[in-house]
DNA sequence: TCTTTTCCTGACCGTATGGTCAGATTGAAG
DNA sequence: CTTCAATCTGACCATACGGTCAGGAAAAGA
C-alpha cells in the first residue's frame, strides 16, 4: 500500500492534525464565540496538548482566520449552481438547494461567519471588499440579465441576495431556535419540507414560474 | 417642577444609572459577544467605574440576561401589527414593517440576540420554550386561518415565520457586511426600498395579491 | 549508525479579567 | 443637626488565559 491507514509520514502528520485542530477550532468559536473560545477547549476537544496548537498555530487569531477562511471558500463554491442555468427557476432553485445544504452539514462554519460579520469583520473585512464585493456584482448583473429577459419579476437584486442568504442560514445560524420549536432536530423529511418551503415562497415571490 | 432636568433624586438615580449602564452594555456584548465583552469597557462607555457596574449588576451574566432580557420585550411587542389585521397584506406588511424598524434602530439588541441563540440561548432558553413557543404556535395558527379563507397561497406558517424573522433581522446582524457591499450606510430612500422589496417579494411569495 | 530536521509537551510567565471590600460621600428622615 | 440607609469608588485579590521555552522523542537523510 503506498497509502497506509494509520501512517505517521511526516507530510501526512501535519496534515491530519492541522485538520484536526481547524475542525475543533471551528466548533468551539461556533459555540463560545471568538472571546469564549479557549486554546485548552480546543486543545482538549482535538485531542491534543495546548502546546501543540501553538506549533501548528502560532496565534489564537491566525487559527481563527484559517477557519473563518475555510467557510468562505465553501460559500463561494455553492455559487456553482446559479451559474450556467438557464432561468431562475434552475439557477434560484439549484442555489437555495446548495446553501440549505451547507446549513445542514456545516451548521458551526455558518455560525462562525455569521458571528465574524456581526462583530464588524474584524478579520475578513478585505474579503468583503474584494471577493465578496464582486461575486454579488456579478450575480448581480447575473439576476438583471433574466429580469431583463422577462425570466422573472423587476425584484431588486442584490435584496434578492440578501433575501436568499438570510433565509437558508438561518436554518444553520439560528438552529437551536428551530429546533426548540420544532421540538427536536428536524427529521429528513423536514429538512425536505423547509427546502421545499423555502425554494416554494422565493420563486413564487420572484414571479419565476 | 415636580420633575426637574437635572435632578439627584434617589429613584430617579437608580433608573437612571441602570438605563445607562444597559445600553452601554447591548453595545459592548453586540460588539464583542458575551466573552469579548468586558466590565471594564461597559462602565467606561457608560461613564462610571467598574465597581459601581457591580453595585447595580451583580455579575457579568446578571447584567447580560437583562440585556438579553429587554430585547426580547421588544421583539414581542413588534408582533401586536400582525394581530387585528384583516387579513396577510396588512397583516405581515406591517410585521414587515416593525421589524425593518426594529433592525435599522436596534441593531445592537438584535445582534446580542443573535449570539445569545448561536450560543445555544443559555440565558433565555426558558423564555424559547414558553413564551416563543407559544407565540409562534398562536400566530401560525392565524396564518392557517387566513389560508383557509383564501386570503393566501397555502405555504407551510412555521416556515413563513422563519423567513420574516430571517429575512428582517439580516439587516441588523449582517449589516456590517450591507454596509460594505454598497458602500457605505443604506441612506433613508435605500432603507425604504429595502423595506419595499422584502415586501413585495414575500407578500408576492404567499400568494397574497 | 550518526546527523539533522521536524514534531511534541510539561512547566512556566505576564497580563487581563471578574469580582470583592472597606471606607467615603450623599441624599432622605426625624 | 443627627442619624440612617443608599450610593459610590480606589485598591486589591484570585484565577484563567494566551503564549513561551527548553528539552525530549521520532522520523528523514546520509
Amino acid at each position: 500500500m503506498s497509502e497506509p491507514a494509520r501512517p505517521q509520514r511526516r507530510n501526512e502528520i501535519r496534515q491530519q492534525n492541522e485538520t484536526l485542530i481547524l475542525q475543533a477550532a471551528e466548533k468551539v468559536f461556533a459555540e463560545a464565540g471568538f472571546g469564549g473560545a479557549t486554546m485548552q477547549l480546543i486543545a482538549d476537544l482535538a485531542g491534543l496538548p495546548k502546546a501543540n496548537l501553538h506549533y501548528y498555530f502560532a496565534t489564537k487569531e491566525e487559527l481563527y482566520r484559517k477557519v473563518v477562511q475555510n467557510i468562505f471558500e465553501i460559500w463561494l463554491h455553492a455559487a456553482d449552481s446559479l451559474d450556467n442555468a438557464p432561468g431562475p427557476i434552475e439557477g434560484i432553485g439549484a442555489y437555495i438547494d446548495a446553501k440549505m445544504e451547507i446549513s445542514r452539514r456545516h451548521p458551526d462554519g455558518s455560525k462562525v461567519w455569521a458571528s465574524e460579520v456581526m462583530h464588524g469583520a474584524p478579520v475578513i473585512q478585505d474579503y468583503l471588499e474584494t471577493t465578496l464585493r464582486d461575486w454579488t456584482a456579478g450575480r448581480a448583473a447575473l439576476i438583471q440579465r433574466w429580469i431583463d429577459e422577462g425570466k422573472m419579476a423587476a425584484v431588486n437584486p442584490e435584496h434578492l441576495l440578501y433575501m436568499l442568504w438570510a433565509t437558508t442560514q438561518h436554518y444553520a445560524d439560528f438552529g437551536h431556535q428551530i429546533e426548540t420549536l420544532n421540538g427536536g432536530p428536524l427529521t429528513d423529511a423536514q429538512w425536505l419540507r423547509a427546502k421545499d418551503s423555502v425554494k416554494a415562497m422565493i420563486l413564487r415571490g420572484i414571479g419565476a414560474v
